[in-house]
DNA sequence: TAGGCCATCTGGTCCT
DNA sequence: AGGACCAGATGGCCTA
């Protein structure tokens, strides 16, 4: 599945970058990087076009004056010396490629994100539950699928013969059969359609629960239940 | 206020 | 060379 990252990218600032107004004052530490991103990349192309001829040498904060009518610095064969231009223009392009790179690897992690998001929307919990966290929702889902595995096992072998198998579907504390008592009674992987009278619980299915430093707080391990649900 | 979670930046490494 | 992936660092926000 394919989750567009643009879903979730913060709103486009192109329409400032297009009438040439940057953010008033990007902080920082958050350098509003859509934006500064293009201009960074414009900058990256200019250079790369008027290669050797050098462009003026500009204040750090004087990016505004870039585009002034095609006029000409004064004093710009008085600049700085030639080895430092071109050492410039290797920094900026630098930065560049670095803001690129940044913008590239936001844009990943908006799609890690989303895709953790279709994870979530398709394991049940209660809808009052709070937002499960990137790593209780991978847990949870890795318990999820044993579950219901184990569910169609349990529930195949049922239905296989009456010597044994039948006897093993059956879950030793008597309760219902396994799949009748998944909410909504199919073991659905996109359960998000019904409401639930129970969760999964997250504990973890046997043989992952070796390390518990990766089961902690509410999804430490219990004793590997055939079915980890929860009903209160 | 400490701790957890998260988004982002960054430099390194691997792959195409 | 450029992009994808990864892990560490950092700072913000929220909650107990």
């Amino acid at each position: 599945m394919l989750v567009k990252a643009e879903v979730l990218a913060p709103p486009a600032e192109d329409e400032l970058l297009l009438l040439g107004l940057g953010s008033p004052a990007p902080s920082p530490s958050l350098p509003s990087s859509a934006e500064e991103e293009e201009e960074e990349e414009e900058e990256e192309e200019e250079e790369l076009r008027a290669a050797p001829p050098a462009r003026p040498v500009e204040a750090p904060g004087g990016r505004g004056l870039r585009r002034a009518e095609g006029k000409r610095r004064l004093g710009r064969s008085r600049g700085a010396p030639r080895a430092a231009r071109t050492a410039e223009t290797a920094q900026r392009i630098k930065r560049s490629r670095r803001l690129k790179a940044n913008n590239r690897e936001r844009n990943r992690m908006h799609n890690l994100n989303a895709a953790l998001d279709a994870l979530r929307d398709v394991l049940p919990t209660f809808p009052e539950d709070a937002k499960l966290t990137k790593i209780e929702t991978l847990r949870f889902a890795h318990n999820y699928i044993w579950a219901l595995t184990e569910t169609l096992r349990l529930a195949g072998a049922a239905r296989l013969g009456p010597d044994g198998a039948a006897a093993a579907a059956v879950p030793a504390e008597g309760s219902p059969s396994p799949a009748s008592s998944w909410s909504g009674g199919a073991a659905s992987p996109a359960p998000s359609a019904s409401p639930y009278a129970c969760t999964l619980s997250p504990a973890s299915p046997a043989g992952s629960a070796s390390d518990p430093e990766h089961w902690p707080g509410r999804f430490a391990p219990g004793p590997p239940p055939p079915l980890p649900r929860r009903c209160l």
